[in-house]
DNA sequence: ATGAAAGCGCTAACAT
DNA sequence: ATGTTAGCGCTTTCAT
């Protein structure tokens, strides 16, 4: 920078200045400084500039797993969010097989981003407490007690997908659930909530988040002498396991078996699968814990937000009435 | 930092080297020091940390597109090997639909990493040019003259395919082929090449990235005439939009049409599906270019380094011989 | 509108 | 083995 004012004939202070386009620079001098500094391919030294600035605009973004595109769609909103105000982003990837929440929640305090924006964290409660005061957090699609939140209503997206299956006539319906992990209980609860107001007896399986989980878990199932005549997953990677375990054994969806996902990613749509599954609207959940991250960064002490949008249930050819 | 050194009763640059285990400190102060500071949940600020140290211990990444699983590969990949050997990763997200590479670096030179790993890189080689200098690369899966490379041999990539095709029967194929692109003429040339060898004439058409960009393109071809017994195209992603359009027309894969991609990405294996494509080992491929990277980081004068990994053919159910 | 000087929280010699 | 002292490249009062 200091060269950059050298060249320019000015000092560092306004070359700062300058780069900001704070208030207080005459044109003259800040086009002068911007196209010296253009000349001599100079990018200023955010490390330097962070360090120096009490105030920061860079929001931290935990992804859990770059394998699921609900979490892509979701950084989509994020990123449009972000762009409008002028912020950076410093992504952290966790995995889920889980155990790298922590890792990469204090490569973010490390970063000493201001609030981090995060989608599928899979620790507890009280484990995030932890980061409460030190990681001001905006979960997405969860929430967490004493933080942002904007979450989706999973509850009535399972009773969405289970009272669909109900109208088409299913009576013995298996939920594949997700690990019973703390902000993640609400599809369990909508489906057996649904399931007893029908007054069936919910069924439900614990399963992990992969595609190969759920291909292994359902096969017993599939085999049983009392196959359900339709399955409801946690998400769609679990529904493409489970059509992956139904087809091994010459099945056919729907017509011998009903699979209902969640979260609509793109695959669902593709030919000869047309997976029934619920819509969370990922990108508007992004954009939305974008905004409510930079409302935290210049208001740290107010009270938590939490905002919950309606899930939708997109019907395709993977769910049908049951063969008698 | 000097918060810790005074609870532990000694001087800030021990409390420094005791974090980073630096040669030269008793077993017994550092246990306390770093007892201490879980205490009070003190995480090094890694702002100031990068700043007061030359060597630098960040890796860029730089991916395309997050909704391409190839990129989740990849990255899989570099954190296995920077995981290693210590390395954080700082990423930067770029898009398909092009415009985002420039930023995308710009944010990491702001960041001032000292390498980093590029996978998808969309500009030409003479706009990298200008990064020459300023932000040593690591290419994967594309070459840039002047910079270290991970690729893959796409001009044998795209004969494999061609070949297979060919052994089928296959005489009517048609390539649907990315934008001619620096870089990414491999896959284009390799299929020229095989055509031209079994003395037939190569037909490429020239399309984006995505899969609906693909679905568009292709309804025409599908629609004329003379409609190609196969289609070979330049990534998964594509040749599932092509699926789409084939079955948007009643039209029945392989019976209809054969169609192969490229990247084996998992989708390409869903029942019903069953996708012939070219697996590229992107895993492997980003694992190698984060090791080149932390060579690179050691050593920024030494010659680029290329190396180019071979790419292996995936037979599915989605190429049978041509119906006659 | 512009410049001078102090300091952000660390690391890196250099002492001891 | 541990402490002292300068910076790293910016931003930010405070002057002018």
């Amino acid at each position: 920078m200091s060269d950059v004012a050298r060249a320019a004939g000015v000092s560092p202070a306004l070359v700062s200045l300058a780069f900001r386009d704070a208030y207080g620079v005459s044109k003259s001098s800040r086009d002068h400084i911007l196209a010296t500094a253009a000349k001599m391919g100079y990018q200023p030294n955010r490390v330097a500039s962070r360090l120096a600035s009490k105030t920061d605009d860079t929001l931290g973004v935990f992804l859990l797993d770059l394998h699921n595109e609900v979490f892509a769609d979701m950084f989509d909103g994020m990123r449009e969010a972000a762009q409008l105000t002028g912020r950076e982003l410093v992504l952290a990837v966790g995995s889920v097989s889980g155990g790298l929440d922590r890792p990469a929640l204090d490569s973010l305090v490390r970063a000493r981003v201001d609030v981090t924006i995060a989608a599928g964290l899979l620790l507890s409660d009280s484990e995030l407490a932890a980061y409460s005061g030190r990681l001001p957090l905006v979960s997405v699609a969860r929430i967490v007690p004493g933080f942002d939140a904007v979450a989706s209503d999973n509850v009535l997206g399972a009773s969405l997908a289970v009272e669909h299956l109900l109208s088409l006539g299913h009576r013995h319906i298996v939920h594949l659930a997700s690990p019973p992990t703390d902000g993640y209980l609400g599809r369990r609860e909508g489906y057996a909530r649904a399931m007893k107001n029908a007054g069936l007896t919910p069924h439900v399986i614990t399963c992990g988040y992969s595609r190969s989980a759920a291909f292994e878990l359902v096969g017993p199932l599939l085999d049983s002498a009392d196959r359900p005549t339709a399955i409801f997953t946690h998400n769609d990677q679990t529904a493409l396991g489970v059509l992956d375990s139904v087809h091994s054994r010459g099945l056919r969806v729907p017509k011998d078996i009903t699979v209902v996902g969640y979260d609509n990613t793109s695959a669902t749509n593709l030919p000869g699968i047309d997976l029934t599954t619920i819509d969370l609207h990922p990108v508007d959940l992004g954009r939305r814990a974008a905004e409510i991250a930079v409302l935290r960064s210049k208001d740290p002490a107010s009270e938590p937000m939490v905002e919950v949008f309606t899930p939708s249930l997109v019907v395709r050819a993977s769910s049908a009435p049951p063969q008698l």
